[in-house]
RNA sequence: GGUCGUAUAGCUCAGUGGGAGAGCACUUCGUUGACAUCGAAGGGGUCGCAAGUUCAAUCCUUGCUACGACCACCA
């Protein structure tokens, strides 16, 4: 038979955008009716200013696996991508590069003309991620893309708004928000992180009016104080008690405030004391709603303190704590400072300390949606994988608080709120349109609000928007009715609340139906150590350098073997290489049987003639089938690719090929037709079980083994469990071939047999049907064992003498000595063989001499035991021997 | 402080109420016509600790310890 053509490694190189270009020429990525019903699912829009990590290749590597699957299997599938405008992110990249290189603000051109700016930016730059994305082999339909500030989501977007303003749901509101004050706007409460830091507890003497008394406050922040409207303590403090409804004078400032009783105040805490700034603390906010009290705005919008504290104004926050701590302790006033570790928050995107801060502000008032998207979990409407992440999405859930819509940028989705200039109408309407005067008084004199909507607003509607909703006309190109409500959401366990929230909570809000049936919440991607790849630990793997020097194929096999239901993946390098590894060995088994297709036909096989290893590797196949759809279904991408690795390395690779070798170079087979049809049809379908994983290499390997009327892999259907392919015997007495020759081997490396010489083997058995069985193997014990010669006996024989032997449980296997090997080594390790098998018999005779056990554990169980304790015997029994006669 | 999660081989992690698994790493041997990106064989684990339930616990329950994530809290 001569050799294959095929390069003798798989060079991924050249086929990867070969195939990725004829996919998309053929349309091989849009849905396609069928009978099955559809499969809709949406990629996690990468951010306009993105570049592609790890985690996307993770995210889209399992959604590519989940969308080539379900086309496979015959589901009209439709997977959308798109690309979020990022309103922040995008925002202060184009302002530095407007300063960087025109040493402009976004001041100095004005609204308009720095929108111009941003959007020749993304016409510029927004395509990279896109283009990055495509290397990964996503098989996603591109005429479905949509940017989120594309016409349709701005639709949806302002019609979601303006519904929900009529409603009452959206209102503005003074409200205290996080201000961050690098970016100069409110962020809401999940775009704060809070981190330790170390700071101080200032104790802080208060005067108390007409009176010697002090009160002595500790806070972390004096700089506040110039905004304090009160003093609290505990109502029910006795120590203070007398003090109640007398007037404090805050230091410095000298401004007199009442010394009031708050529920809030707790007497354990610091001096059981507090000041309140309403205006810039949350608790202290909600103390002065109770209590009436006066919101004191300290700060500028840059985070520097205004008019209102003025011994320190114009100063930074940091800067004004010192000069204030300097002042008081000058009065005299400063009792102690203690070390205090306390959590600070910080703005998500600028990691600066946020400063509370009482503003007007658009919220979403959330809690009626929030219930609903509850309900949907609760009862299954609406399915996570793993389950246990529901908990995180409950805990957000269940205590919704108003959503701060509103953001002080310009690039993102305006506020459609208008207010009327004329004095004596002052309208404030929404609109979905842009308005041509005031629905009230008819003036063209009007304002939008200058604001824009925090970018997960427009982000929560993407099920919707990206079908076309709200625009009759796209829905209907899009079939918006057929693909929503989508099938299955893929995406990390950060933005559950970010956005998978809104999601459920907006989608539903708009249409009455949840907007997935499965949500599948994938890992994180860590680096070797655990810890978060990050620039500054230097420690990021770049997925398109791992796609060049391993393969597409390879990353895509080493993320899905690693995705079940884990939180992390701790990537290494070297994982990706062995995945490679197993790539080229797919090819090079595929170079193997290369060569025998020639003799195959388009007839395929007849089962009555099959051989009993293409009956044992079609059942083993079969088996693999069903264990794979079954994964898949579940997500469990883990168990799916190691189930397909272990078939083809192990199963196909290590015996199949191995025994197929001697038959199928046999001149004289008659067969020949038949085995190369077997074989071809078993690597036909494990190019199929590999293909959603393994694209590239699938789809080129596919090309030798299809038939002319075939079109290409990605198009094929799903492989199927077959009853007519299920061959029991066959694979129970593979087992034991298997197991005696890796006994064999085991032997012959016992005693440094050379690979190559051939050797006597004799095998005792007392299982008449396994010596036929063995009997009937020879040939294959000679060529994957090298057994020149061998005997089957049963076990009443007598065992020859200088041997050395393994026992099974069924049967023994004796090598007769060559040369001069260590007996003193060879006894130790039948010891060791010995002691092993000993400590297996005892522990289960221990569990037969337990009474209460045959009376109560099932009777297969207790069968299977004995059974065990006898085999074990047996073998106890034929080492103890073989040690006597070494003595 | 609250919630959730994790503890299994040197490393990364599967797993099951009834004889402990995979990949990588390690050791020994091997230039066998698919593949050295390979092959064969092997060593290595009181399944975190303690108690309970059970005929039987690595698996179920409780407690403890360690680690992690998230949420809350700037007195």
């Amino acid at each position: 038979m001569q050799e294959s053509e095929l390069a003798k490694q798989f060079d991924p190189s050249g086929i990867e955008d070969k195939w990725y270009e004829k996919w998309m020429e053929d349309k091989c990525f849009k849905p396609v009716p069928g009978n099955k019903g559809t499969f809709t699912t949406l990629m996690p829009p990468p951010n306009v200013t993105g570049k592609l990590h790890m985690g996307h290749a993770l995210n889209h590597t399992i959604q590519d696996v989940l969308v080539r699957f379900k086309r496979m299997q015959g589901y009209e599938t439709l997977w959308v991508p798109g690309q979020d405008h990022a309103g922040i992110a995008t925002q202060a990249k184009v302002e530095q590069k407007l300063y960087k290189e025109e040493g402009l603000t976004k001041h100095d051109l004005g609204r308009d003309k720095f929108l111009e700016k941003v959007w020749e930016w993304k016409n510029e730059y927004g395509d990279h991620i896109i283009n990055q994305v495509k290397k990964l082999g996503d098989s996603c339909d591109w005429d479905y893309f949509t940017f989120t500030m594309d016409e349709v989501p701005s639709q949806s977007v302002r019609k979601f708004f303006v519904d929900l303003y009529n409603e009452g749901l959206i209102y503005q509101a003074d409200y205290i928000i996080n201000w961050d004050p690098v970016l100069q706007s409110a962020i809401s409460d999940a775009e704060v992180e809070h981190k330790e830091v170390q700071g101080n507890f200032y104790h802080i003497h208060y005067k108390v009016k007409d009176s010697n008394e002090v009160l002595e406050i500790a806070t972390t922040r004096p700089e506040t104080l110039y905004g304090d409207s009160a003093v609290a303590v505990n109502p029910n403090d006795d120590r203070y008690e007398h003090l109640i409804g007398k007037k404090a004078i805050i230091p410095i400032c000298e401004r007199e405030v009442t010394i009031i009783a708050d529920k809030h105040v707790d007497m354990e805490t610091g001096t059981g004391c507090l000041k309140v700034t309403p205006g810039h603390d949350f608790n202290d906010f909600e103390i002065g709603k109770r209590n009436d009290l006066e919101i004191i705005s300290i700060l500028n919008d840059d985070g520097t303190m205004n008019a209102k504290a003025k011994a320190v104004e114009g100063l930074t926050t940091k800067e004004a704590r010192k000069k204030t701590v300097a002042l008081l302790k000058e009065q005299e006033l400063l009792i102690k400072v203690e070390p205090h570790k306390h959590q600070v928050g910080h703005g998500q995107r600028s990691d600066e300390v946020v400063e509370p801060r009482v503003s007007k502000q658009w919220f979403l008032n959330t809690e009626e949606m929030a219930k609903r998207s509850v309900a949907a979990v609760e009862n299954d409407e609406t399915k996570f994988y793993p389950k246990g992440w529901e908990n995180t999405y409950f805990a957000y859930q269940k205590n919704p608080r108003p959503w701060c819509l509103s953001r002080q940028l310009w690039w993102g989705h305006q506020i459609p709120v208008y207010y009327c200039n004329s004095e004596s109408c002052s309208n404030v309407w929404a609109s979905e349109t842009t308005p041509e005067n005031c629905p009230k008084c008819s003036s063209n004199e009007f304002k939008q609000d200058p604001d824009v909507l925090d970018t997960w607003f427009s982000s929560g509607l993407y099920p919707l928007n990206t079908l076309g909703w709200p625009n009759e006309e796209a829905m209907k190109e899009k079939g918006f009715d057929k693909f929503y409500p989508t099938s299955t959401l893929t995406t990390g366990f950060d933005i559950i609340f970010f956005w998978v929230a809104r999601m459920m909570m907006m989608c539903d809000k708009a249409t009455g139906k949840n907007p997935f049936q499965d949500v599948y919440i994938h890992a994180i991607v860590r680096d070797i150590d655990g810890k978060k790849m990050s620039k500054s630990l230097g420690n990021v793997i770049d997925p398109l350098e791992m796609i060049d020097q391993y393969g597409c194929d390879a990353l895509r096999f080493t993320l899905a073997v690693s995705s079940g239901y884990n939180r992390n993946i701790n990537l290494d390098p070297q994982k990706i290489e062995g995945y490679r590894n197993f790539v080229n060995k797919v090819w090079n088994a595929f170079r193997f049987i290369h060569p025998y297709l020639e003799n195959a036909s388009d007839q395929g096989f007849q089962v009555d003639e099959l051989h009993h290893h293409e009956k044992w590797i079609l059942s083993e196949l079969n088996d693999v089938i069903k264990s794979v759809t079954a994964s898949f279904d579940e997500y469990r991408f883990d168990e799916a690719c190691s189930a397909i690795y272990q078939f083809v390395y192990d199963k196909f690779c290590s015996w199949f090929i191995e025994l197929s070798k001697g038959i199928l170079n046999s001149q004289n087979d008659g067969l020949k037709t038949q085995r190369a049809n077997v074989l071809k049809y078993c690597f036909r379908e494990i190019t199929r079980l590999l293909h959603p994983v393994t694209p590239f290499i699938t789809e080129e390997l596919w090309q030798h083994l299809k038939n002319e009327d075939e079109s290409l892999l990605i198009l094929q259907t799903w492989p199927e469990y077959k009853t007519e392919h299920s061959f029991d015997k066959d694979v129970h007495d593979m087992n034991l071939f298997m197991e005696i020759v890796s006994s064999i081997r085991n032997l012959r490396n016992s005693v440094n047999v050379k690979p190559k010489e051939e050797v006597e083997i004799r095998l005792f058995t007392d299982e008449v049907e396994t010596a036929k069985y063995f009997y009937k193997s020879r040939g294959y014990f000679k060529e994957l064992a090298r057994v020149k010669a061998g005997r089957i006996k049963d076990k009443s024989a007598e065992r020859p003498t200088r041997c050395v032997m393994k026992a099974t449980t069924h049967t023994e296997i004796f090598m007769p000595l060559e040369g001069v090997i260590d007996i003193e080594e060879y006894k130790a390790k039948l010891h060791r063989d010995l002691v092993k098998v000993q400590k297996e018999h005892e522990k289960v005779e221990k569990k037969l001499n337990n009474p209460k056990f045959a009376e109560n554990a099932p009777d297969e169980v207790v069968a299977e035991v004995k059974e065990k304790a006898a085999g074990f015997k047996e073998q106890i029994n034929s080492i103890e021997e073989s040690l006597k006669s070494l003595d």
